[in-house]
DNA sequence: AGAAAAATTGACGATTTGGTCAAGAAATTC
DNA sequence: GAATTTCTTGACCAAATCGTCAATTTTTCT
């Protein structure tokens, strides 16, 4: 135990404040910008969040922009985990109920970050870059050649792969962006676990039911 | 020409301009407020949007929560609409799209106020009083218990019917939220009619299917 | 037409905003 | 342990913020 301490300290000593002090500043901007948005947010509320003074803030981050553009490169890494599911190999009742389950599960342990997202797409995505916008999109048509591939096989019902994972998009999204509207429909204060399993279950059989042929 | 003009001015005289006013300003607002939030729509903004002088605004509204909270109220008054549809007698497939094709239709050609309601969700609701948040909760319930009817009556698939709900609010709600994102997954500058019309028809194949049973 | 009420608006004020700076405190390096 | 680099922070600024007000113009009423 007394050994131990000396070792961490080691590991990375030219970055070690740094990497704290930013993660503390980014934890405590995406709850801000994730309710109030960009202009919502105040870099003073940011600084009271995260315990710093604010000309502390401006040493690592040379503006509020700085801070929001950082947050969504970052988290657009993690943006398309869950699309990995879906395979042309993988059998379609499979792949969708990995994915639901896998977005579902993202959304229940993320939700800040999943609503800091949201908050920017309702903006109209301003703060994407060209890229980042072109590598969204593009992860999209991947995915949707996929389902085109199924519906030729006849693995699944002719649909249009676009509205079909829009679908998808929309619902796994809901619960975490709107977990207070699902929470009041509900009729709960707030979502359980148990609630995401329901969710899940339910998504999955009503979108499984929808989509494949009749057997 | 000349005798027209007079008439719809002996209408309702001594409303005329301030009704005309506050619509004025209430429809700038709700345009940047859908966008930025409360917090980060500054009145001077409206004011600009609008064409009338700020002083003027403060006339009309004594805050800026005042044309926020306005909103709110005015917009809940439509929210529910489309579930009237959702009635115990009529028949589930019937029932269900014209439930999708009425929210759909709402969001197409209301893109800004469902946007403005998504955007005080993601935020928490704060805004809406107590009263208001029972309504929503009372009206999802009532629609909840007509589908718990159909599983009982054996005209649906066994089923969660909160998570059914979400399912087909986020779905239909996305289209008017989340447009860019929409946009960009269907590679197009914007959504066509044709877009929402092709929406509606996977939606409600992929949903019916999810839900009837096997017949 | 003239009085009364409603509507308009430029100028203003207290407070808050994003961001700067320079002086000092800690940590790191040699 | 001294030199150097990194980090901290109170005080500060120009611009923007929400909201006020009193003087004026327009509309309505009789």
């Amino acid at each position: 135990m007394a050994g131990a301490k000396s070792a961490p300290s080691r590991k990375a000593p030219e970055e070690r404040i740094r990497a704290r002090n930013e993660a503390k500043i980014l934890k405590a901007a995406v709850e801000l910008f994730s309710r109030k948005g960009f202009d919502g947010t105040r870099t003073a509320e940011i600084a009271e969040a995260c315990g710093l003074p604010k000309a502390n803030i401006y040493y690592y981050f040379s503006t509020k922009e700085a801070i929001y553009t950082t947050l969504i490169e970052r988290l657009l890494q993690g943006w398309d985990k869950a699309l990995e599911h879906i395979t042309a190999e993988r059998d379609p009742r499979e792949a969708l109920s990995a994915y639901v389950a896998a977005k579902l599960d993202y959304s229940r342990r993320h939700v800040v970050e999943s609503r800091f997202f949201a908050n920017e797409m309702l903006r109209g995505g301003g703060f994407l870059s060209r890229a980042q916008r072109r590598h969204m999109q593009e992860i999209t048509r991947e995915r949707v050649r996929v389902v085109e591939g199924w519906v030729r096989d006849g693995k699944i019902m002719p649909i249009d792969p676009n509205h079909f994972f829009i679908m998808l998009w929309a619902t796994t999204q809901f619960y975490a962006d709107f977990a207070e509207v699902a929470a009041v429909t509900l009729e709960k204060g707030r979502l359980s676990l148990t609630d995401y399993e329901a969710a899940q279950k339910t998504i999955v059989k009503v979108i499984l039911s929808g989509c494949l042929p009749a057997s």
